[in-house]
DNA sequence: AATAATGTTCGTAGTTTTGCGAACTACAAA
DNA sequence: TTTGTAGTTCGCAAAACTACGAACATTATT
């Protein structure tokens, strides 16, 4: 296969950006991970003990849901010996955002022949 | 257990709401459900034929991603022998835009202590 | 009645997610 | 050196997700 600089995402089903909105989705779809942005999103930071104290779920599964969102890009997490300090991805939530609203923006007439 | 009207959600871990925007973002949470969404806000209606030429998979599986899409609300599906038209839950649709919108909106000036 | 067109549902297989306790790491203090 | 604090990683089990072909349902046409 020659490749070349055009050829981004090539054999892939779907286009980069139906990629990173689904991923960005898929690290939302769960509501722990909803109450972890809502309250990240609400302060400059914060540490690992505050997040758990915040949900009804073991630090264990804690733990997996922060490395999830933080695989999406969504937070970002600093060691501050002991502790762990979390806080929201400034630039990748700029990035989620507009992605959300360009394709909520997409139907910005009303459209629907379904009764 | 007695209930009364303020016990809405009780014995929840998490709110109505953080539950709801879960569910509006883990039906978005794969690239197919946002290839469908997309082309659907883009037009009145279509037929299930043309969402599944738009797609890279089977039939029974593009009728899977439908039905995960409908059982979210934000999609709806009305039969017209033979075919099927799906089209957008302008309703939904708006309280999902809305929401998402509402959690992006908390971030609304630099915060982030992280390096 | 048989055939065709258009989707949905069923059964199955493999993968991923969710959750937990236990074990582990890293550092600080006694 | 032992103990404590704060999280992460491991290993497991149950459930959910993704995908497919085959079978099915429904209505129209021959």
């Amino acid at each position: 296969m020659i490749e070349n600089i055009y050829m981004e995402n090539i054999n892939k089903d779907y286009t980069i950006d139906q990629e990173r909105l689904a991923r960005f989705a898929k690290a939302m779809a769960h509501p722990a991970r909803i109450t972890i942005l809502m309250f990240l999103a609400g302060q400059d930071s914060c540490y690992f003990g505050d997040i758990h104290c915040e949900l009804p779920i073991a630090k264990a599964t804690v733990s997996q849901h922060l490395k999830e969102l933080k695989d999406s890009g969504l937070i970002q997490g600093e060691i501050e010996t002991p502790k762990v300090k979390y806080c929201i991805n400034k630039e990748n939530w700029d990035i989620a955002k507009s992605m959300f609203s360009d394709l909520f923006e997409i139907l910005n007439e009303y459209k629907c022949d379904c009764k």
